[in-house]
DNA sequence: TGCTATAGTATACAAAAAGATACTAAGGAG
DNA sequence: CTCCTTAGTATCTTTTTGTATACTATAGCA
C-alpha cells in the first residue's frame, strides 16, 4: 500500500467518484434529495440492478450515501446523501462544469480536424 | 451515445482522470514542470512501460499533455501539460484536498469500529 | 566487437469490472 | 390461483484493464 508518492490522494477521492455510474447517482441524489431504487434505476437507463446495487453499496459503504429499509412488501429502500456526501458537491460541481467545457472543446477540434482535410 | 441524462457531464471529466496513474502523471507534471519519459516512470514505481505510454497517449489525445520528441539516440521525449490541461488543476487540487480529509475520515470510523467493538 | 541507454512496440496472459439473464420473497389485485 | 410489484441475488459471459516479458533501433563507450 505504501507505494504512491504521498503526495498523491487525489486517488481516493477518484475511488469513489469512479464506476460510471457513481457520479450520475451522485448529482441525482445532490438535487433531487431521497430517491427510492427504482426511482433511481428509472432515470439510468441502460444501468442494471446489478450494478446500481454494486455503486449504491460502496457509496453506503464509504459514509457518502445513506440507506433506509422500509419493511414492506412489496420492498422499500431509500437513498439519500449523508451530510458527509454533501462534501463532495463542490468537486462533482466543478468536474460538471469543466465536462461541458470540454465537450465543446472537443468538438471545436474536430470542426479543424475536419476544415483541414 | 445519446443515453445519458445531459445534466451529467461530470464523466467526461472522469473519463480523463482516470485510470489509476493519470492523477499521479498529472499532478507530478503540474508540479514538476516538462518531464522526460524515463523521469515520469522513475517516479511512479510500478507502473509499466506500457501502461505508462498509454495512460501518456491518451492525456495527449485529449490535449491535456504535450509530447515534444527529439531525434536523437538514444531517444528523447518530453512531457508537458498544455495550457488547456492546467484547466484541470483547481479540480486536481480539490480531489486531493478532499481525499486527504476523506482518509482521515476514514480512519476516525475505524477508531471508532475497533472501541466500540 | 559487444554493451549500455531511451522510448517505445508486440505478444500473451491474468484479473477486475461490467453486462445479460434468470431467480427470489410475499402481499395485493383480479 | 395467478400475476404484478420491488429490491434485490446468483450465475455466467464479455469487455476492459493491467501485468510480464521479450524485442527493436542506433549512437557512444570501452
Amino acid at each position: 500500500m505504501e507505494k504512491k508518492p504521498d503526495h498523491c490522494r487525489v486517488e481516493d477521492a477518484l475511488g469513489i467518484l469512479v464506476g460510471k455510474w457513481k457520479p450520475v447517482i451522485l448529482l441525482y441524489l445532490l438535487q433531487e434529495g431521497t430517491k427510492r431504487f427504482s426511482e433511481l434505476k428509472r432515470n439510468m437507463p441502460g444501468i442494471t440492478q446489478k450494478m446500481l446495487t454494486k455503486q449504491l453499496r460502496e457509496l453506503e459503504e464509504e459514509d457518502i450515501i445513506e440507506r433506509v429499509v422500509y419493511p414492506q412488501v412489496p420492498p422499500k429502500v431509500e437513498y439519500s446523501m449523508t451530510e458527509y456526501g454533501r462534501s463532495l458537491e463542490p468537486i462533482l460541481e466543478a468536474m460538471h462544469e469543466w465536462g461541458t467545457r470540454h465537450t465543446e472543446h472537443k468538438m471545436k477540434k474536430q470542426i479543424q480536424v475536419k476544415s483541414s482535410s
